[in-house]
DNA sequence: GCTTGACTTAGACATTGTCTATTGTAAGAT
DNA sequence: ATCTTACAATAGACAATGTCTAAGTCAAGC
């Protein structure tokens, strides 16, 4: 399973029976969960683990650059572990649901000089917003 | 000055003292203020405004179309009154300035059916990140 | 199998946002 | 001008999310 243990074993990183459940609760495609998502799934594999370890462990996972921080929704951060492939995201107005998306074209490219007040910028991020099929149907 | 206590008084708002002073501190350009920021500007001109005027208020210009909530940080919500042309923004990574951006090119055009998993997709988001030239000096 | 520094824990604390019951008031009616 | 009344504002409790600390625990190297 997940390359993720891998790679991070490979990185030196120090192995516990905590951060091992995290990382395999985060494991996937279209997983796009909140800090305390993350946790009480994590509950249910290990009992003990606290809610203060999860949090520390997905700081990591993020400074790691394995996990990266999305903000969706207005609510909580959530955390997605498809880091490696770059990729946008489409959310339901209605229910919250998630999708990765790969968009043609750069944003980037579209920002001209004159709209760029002399900052250096190094990323975009869109969100598209709408429907879902199953919000839809309702 | 501001059009926006014109159109909400056009749309049958009730005007109070409070409601003002919250529509005037969010009156400008550029302007991306938190929920608490524009507390305590409020309070600055009116000491006995509460922290839940605040809110109501804000989420009342939200729901009236008026006022736009964005989520570039991932803390607290911000407030843009830039809600009648529609923009995207541009965030410095170290200190959390941001600007309003007008990018060319339409990002939904860039989203192929084949990526779009059957939602209904009404709007798109983009926030571009970096570093502003005050922060790149230091 | 020790030792040690990094990891984990419980729970207090901080920040942001929401809700409720009560009091106040803008704006139309008289 | 004053009255009435529905809507708005208030204080403060509560909720959700996230951060920090002091003390105990354990993975990994010796």
């Amino acid at each position: 399973m997940s390359d993720l243990l891998e790679r991070l074993r490979g990185r030196g990183w120090r192995m516990t029976a905590q951060r091992r459940v995290v990382a395999e609760v985060l494991d996937g495609e279209h997983v796009h969960l909140t800090a305390d998502e993350v946790h009480s799934r994590a509950v249910d594999r290990l009992p003990e683990i606290s809610r203060a370890t999860v949090y520390n462990t997905l700081g990591e996972l993020v400074s790691l650059g394995e996990v990266l921080e999305v903000a969706t929704d207005k609510r909580a951060k959530r955390y997605d572990p498809n880091a490696h492939r770059p990729h946008h995201h489409l959310v339901c107005a209605r229910c919250g649901a998630i999708r990765d998306v790969h968009p043609t074209g750069d944003p980037l490219a579209d920002l001209p000089d004159s709209e760029r007040f002399g900052f250096t910028v190094s990323d975009v991020e869109v969100t598209y917003r709408g429907t879902c099929p199953n919000c839809a149907s309702t």
